[in-house]
DNA sequence: CTCGATATACTCACTTGGAGTATAATAGGA
DNA sequence: TCCTATTATACTCCAAGTGAGTATATCGAG
């Protein structure tokens, strides 16, 4: 959910009237995009001089968070609208095998890894073990280090405005902290049932997989997919069926709110298909 | 390690002469326990006001951060001095089976949950979920959870002076900071190679897994650990033994530092011994 | 030389997780 | 009416991982 058409993340200064940062900051996503915020999580505090204004008489330090909504329209007052986030880094979508942009940004970067002798071994195998090239597997958690890496190598326009750039870019540093919560996030839905925060009452099966499948920019192997949900006891039927998916009728479940949501998916990855 | 004789941890304000927030918290380390901090990570950030002063004139934003060091004499000017976690969170070390202290604690627990008829249910389950009561397992991770509960419930001294409390107190907020530390440290020990930030150069297996069952407050399986090490490939021989340790000389062995820090232990969880 | 203590190596059974296959129920078109 | 595409649901297989136990090796002390 952005601002300004798609080019900044709702953010606001945190004042003394807040109780907390938690409460400003829900305050101020509420006035901004129209929506009230569920799930939220500190994400990170920034306070570096390079990315923030160049003054030395006052300094930002900004504290991030990852918030889950559930999608509805938002008429906020910052220009509130949708976007999925592979908008901002297409790179990292994986759903439908490895996206073309990838060959273009391996070899961008290892001709700057070749560049700079001295590095040349350790750049390589950076970038090897970051992007899964050269027969290492894709590690779809890696989202900030791969931005960092190309930040570095000047294939973002935040780094470089002009050169020929990857992805749509934002404000300030608004992508490096977007990356930082889609990293956070492909983490948690690994052992916390985080997905739930983003799915209506009532979904099915496929609903459920395809989500996770968004969020980990992976395609999951259906069968164990619904295994390993129905091991977890997460979900309950709701008795009723929906046709709306085409094909079979579809049993619709429901989360059940866990009495204790600190319950871990007591050490679920998630189940892969590697076609 | 600490400042104030065991009652505060290592902190200072941020200043605009600081580079960055990780520089800036380097020297105030420095300068208060006269060690130089290796590993850092950035913990948690908190503004909540009942926490802090109650001042409705300014807020103190306090950043917390998680640093490793391996053990030397420290001549600093903050009074500084070693101490073993457990004196300040005695229920969390399970070596040598559980803790005495507990059953005290779970007692006074169950009777706060008891005392509010409205809510028992849900803070029973919670209590005995947080501890690993009624044959729920103890899940070593859970010390943040811990804590925050005894506070709730007024079994700590920061929370309710005076009344027979359990553990150490602390300065503040410090002990709340220091057990997000040590939840943070358990996690991440399962997946990452951070260990090795406390050993000296070179190790025994032995010392190795010691180290870990400090970390943990728990003890590992002697055989499952040693498959688990050398699974990883994180270390290898110095091609030297030690008989410092009684029976059986033990070989050497040294952190292969490995190329990209990044490098997972690969989905490994601890290799933990029922007994 | 025996015993206690520590170090190291191997085996076994059970669980987990990746992968494939089979069957059921709907809509739409020949 | 029947066939087919599509989606939903259920079951089996196998290899790798993991908890647990046992056996052997090498030292010091008495």
């Amino acid at each position: 959910m952005t601002v300004r058409r798609g080019e900044a993340l709702p953010s606001g200064p945190f004042e003394l009237g807040h109780r907390s940062l938690q409460a400003g900051l829900r305050e101020w996503v509420q006035d901004q995009t129209g929506h009230p915020v569920g799930y939220l999580e500190q994400l990170y505090t920034f306070a570096d001089r390079d990315r923030t204004h160049e003054s030395a008489r006052w300094r930002a330090i900004s504290i991030s968070y990852l918030g889950l909504v559930r999608e509805q329209a938002a008429p906020g007052a910052g220009n509130p609208g949708w976007h999925g986030w592979y908008e901002y880094f297409p790179w990292e979508d994986h759903r439908k095998g490895r996206p073309e942009i990838l060959s273009e940004i391996a070899d961008r970067l290892q001709r700057w890894a070749e560049a700079e002798p001295s590095r040349r071994e350790y750049r390589k195998r950076r970038v090897e073990f970051t992007f899964g090239l050269e027969g290492a597997p894709w590690n779809e958690e890696l989202v900030l280090h791969r931005y960092e890496l190309m930040y570095e190598a000047g294939l973002v326009a935040e780094a470089a405005p002009g050169s020929g750039s990857a992805g749509r870019a934002m404000f300030a540093d608004h992508r490096r902290i977007l990356a930082t919560g889609i990293a956070r996030l492909r983490a948690k839905i690994k052992y916390r049932p985080v997905v739930f925060e983003l799915m209506p009452e009532s979904f099915t099966l496929l609903q459920l997989q395809r989500t996770v499948e968004a969020l980990a920019g992976l395609t999951l192997h259906k069968p164990n997919f619904r295994r390993l949900i129905d091991q977890q006891e997460l979900i309950e039927e709701t008795g009723e069926v929906t046709s709306e998916t085409g094909g079979r009728p579809a049993k619709l479940f429901r989360y059940r709110h866990a009495v204790l949501e600190e319950r871990a998916l007591s050490g679920s990855k998630l189940p892969l298909s590697r076609s």
